[in-house]
This record gives structure tokens, sequence and C-alpha cells, in this order.
DNA sequence: TCTGGGGTCCTAGGACCC
DNA sequence: TCTGGGGTCCTAGGACCC
């Protein structure tokens, strides 16, 4: 059996947790830049649809009396730890899917399933403040439905177990297809050309057709939803496969110099991520876009420059972001957002050498950037940095309305007077 | 003035091998 | 006029997720 454990409107529930102020009061989190909302608390729902942006619904906030915050990520981020933390006292076999979402394997643990995760969900509740729910149910597909019935009917006390459906067939008549996990926009709307609307048409769906018509992954999802597992849990601690750092501008940018500085700076934050991992990449990939409203003219697009060994030494990363960047900037457009992709990563033992570049030195860059992580791990990101990525950074992005570092950093810690 | 920032996996097609 | 049968690897792009 797979359990699904969910927070419940987290980013707004992190917030409450060292807010008390916000308690049982609408609540919205807006993106970077205070764009659009990205996460509501259940008295916001009713008035704010999700991805709202925020700039159209000021009226609303006021109205409703609801309050806005800037995303706070960093807090997010340690909440989300420390409930992974509570879970796995609870459960070995666990695989982190989101910020917010973890799977874990139920098989051979000992008692009820249902009692065992309402335990877990008191626990977490009173150690966090975070308030989850729980589905339970033999495969990823089912379990994620099963925690979806937990969240929306409050008899099941936040955990709900697939079993206990006293008719599941007439209950996946009532679920349209697109609220079913990997069934999105574009699957949906093919599934109802062909005239399947409901999870139980789709779960009777010839596999061969489905194989046909769509790809491996929906025939695994009908095949879960027949109660025969496809998507097992998988080890959420492996290194990342893709590192990524983006970013739309606080203001809108026109030069290259500009771009230069985001664009190392952004490389920056990306090469953080990997040595975090300590990994090597391969390949440093750009892109620049303008907004997508301007009458100014739309331009996007991107570079992918290959690095001439696969490696984690910064200033070769910079150079490369920086030369892909020449590579696509024009001109004359109000440039809105940047992005730095780091591919091609591998374990650092597994590099591909170079057969004309068999002199790079390895030990030294690594002595290096080991030294730079050190350094900015004791004291703080960018403390040591490379000069590219700039002092004014007037293009950063706004985040007016950001909560504290209740939980990271000792100079704004949660004081009650 | 203003619309997020991350990720994953799969597929088709091209380039190449013998 | 005719030009095999079998592979691998890589990349771009598309679909999905939160």
């Amino acid at each position: 059996m797979i359990a699904l454990v969910d927070c419940n409107n987290f980013f707004a529930s992190c917030e409450r947790a060292f807010n008390p102020k916000l308690k049982d009061k609408p609540v919205v989190i807006l993106s970077s830049n205070d764009g659009c909302v990205i996460s509501r608390s259940s008295e916001a729902k009713k008035y704010i649809p999700m991805g709202a942006p925020a700039y159209q619904y000021e009226e609303e906030f006021n109205k409703h009396g609801i309050a806005v915050l800037s995303a706070n990520f960093t807090l997010y981020a340690d909440m989300s730890n420390r409930i992974n933390k509570i879970t796995r006292q609870y459960v070995a076999d666990i695989e982190t899917y989101s910020i917010d979402e973890s799977f874990f394997n139920l098989k051979g643990i000992p008692g009820d399933y249902v009692e065992r995760c309402r335990a877990l969900r008191k626990e977490v509740l009173k150690s966090t403040g975070i308030p989850v729910s729980i589905g339970i149910a033999p495969t990823k597909t089912l379990a994620k439905i099963c925690n979806h019935y937990a969240k929306d009917n409050k008899d099941t006390q936040g955990v709900f177990l697939w079993s206990h459906l006293s008719n599941k067939d007439e209950f996946l008549k009532k679920l349209p297809v697109e609220h079913v996990w990997n069934v999105g926009y574009k699957i949906s709307k093919r599934l109802n050309e062909s005239g399947i609307y409901n999870t139980y048409q789709l779960k009777t769906a010839d596999y061969t057709w489905i194989r046909k018509a769509f790809s491996v992954n929906t025939l695994r999802t009908v095949t879960e939803l027949n109660e025969i597992p496809c998507f097992e849990l998988e080890n959420s601690n492996g290194p990342r496969r893709n590192i990524m750092s983006s970013q739309s501008f606080g203001k809108s940018v026109t030069t290259l110099n500009e771009l230069e500085e985001a664009v190392s700076t952004y490389t920056t934050r990306a090469w953080d991520k990997l040595m975090e991992q300590k990994s090597a990449c391969g390949y440093v990939s750009v892109g620049i876009r303008t907004s997508y409203h301007k009458d100014m003219g739309f331009y996007s697009n991107y570079y992918t420059q290959a690095l001439e060994v696969s490696t984690w030494y910064l200033p070769d990363l910079i150079a490369a972001g920086l030369k892909a960047l020449k590579n696509i900037y024009k001109p004359g457009f109000n440039y809105k957002k940047a992005s730095v992709f780091l591919l091609g990563i591998t374990a650092r033992d597994q590099v591909n050498l170079n057969l004309l570049n068999t002199d790079y030195n390895y030990k030294k860059y690594n002595k290096l950037m080991s030294v730079v992580e050190k350094i900015n791990n004791e004291n703080g990101s960018e403390f040591i940095k490379y000069a590219s990525v700039g002092i004014q950074k007037k293009w950063r992005a706004k985040s007016e309305k950001r909560s504290q570092a209740y939980t990271t950093k000792w100079s704004e810690l949660l004081t009650i007077n």
C-alpha cells in the first residue's frame, strides 16, 4: 500500500504557523516579483482563483480583508524538511515528491494503516503547525485520488483509505479525467474528444488503444486506476539531472550589461545547487525573453553552450553562460526574464575528459570551489562572488511583502512579546 | 506597471555505426 | 534501375507535475 501525505495550502499554512494573526483569516501568497497568486488559505479560495495576477485582484484583496504575502521559499523549504523528518520516524521507505508532498510505502508497517497515518498527521500538526492530508491506496495514482478525498471531506479526519470506498466505480464516474494525476490539459482534451469524460471510463478504456493514441505514461496511469502499480516509489535523494535558475526581473532590462549581471547571478545560484549535490555539468544553457504583454515586440530565445570539459568550476560556467547570452542577445527589446540551465550533469568522478585539453586542473579548481562554498555557507550566499554578478542589480525581483526567515536566520528569529 | 520557478519522463527524428 | 537490416546515442520538443 502506498500513502501520499500532502500539506494543506502549504505556503499559506507555513505563514500562519508563525503569525497567529493570520489564523482563520484569508491568506494568499504571491510568486516572485509579487506577480500572481501561488497559494491560498481555504478562506481565500472562495474569492481568488489559483494563478490570479495580483494587480487584477487588489480590490478583492481589500474587500475581503485578505492578507497578501510575498513567497518566502527559504521558510517553506525548512518547514518541508521538518515534516519529512517526522514522517521518517513513522515509515522508512519515503519518496519526497515535491516541497509539500511525499509518497511512502506502508508495507510491513504494523497495525491499522488509517490509525497509523492519523497519528502521523497529529504529530506533524503538533510539531510544525502544518495540517496535512493522507491518502492510502494500492497505487500512487489512486493514493492521489484518496488524498483529495481526505482533503475535501472533514469526516475522514484527514486520512482516507481506498478500500473504504463503498462503491468505487460510482465514485470514479463522478471524477472528471482531468482530475487524475498525470492527465493534464492536452490529454484530457483528447480523451474528451474520444468520448471519455470520467475516470471510470478511463479506467475501463482499451489498453491497446490507450497505448497507441497516447504515450506509455498514460497507459501506466490507466493501469494504476485498475489497482496495478506502475509508478514505483522513487529514490528522491538522488542527484538532480537538471539544474535551473530562472527569475523575472523587477524592471524591464534593455542592456547587455544588465543581462550579463543577471546571467552571472543565476549561474552562481545554479552552481550552489551543483556544489550541494557534488556534481559536474557539461553544458550551460541560457534563455532570455521579453514580457508577453508588451507592445514593444516579443522576443524569446535560448542557446546551449557546451563546456570544453565537464566541470563545477564556477568561472568556466559563468564564461559559458555569458558566451551563450551573446549568441542570443538582440538590442532594442525590453527583457523581462533570464534563465540558466545546467545540463549534462554527472558525478564528478565520471566526467569525460577532453582529448585536446588534458591538463584541465581539476585538483586546483576543486580546492578553490570548496573554499568558496564553505565561506558562503558560513556567511551567506554571495559573501564571496565573481564581479560579473554585479553590485547594484537594479533588475532584481521585487518581493515587498515577504515574512521573516523565522527558522533559518539568527537575526530574524521569531520574538514573542 | 503588472502573468512563478522549479522539475520529471517520453518520443520522434537525425546522425552515426557495421 | 537499383540501393539491407540491424542497431546506438543525442537532441529538441512536448507532455506532465507542484
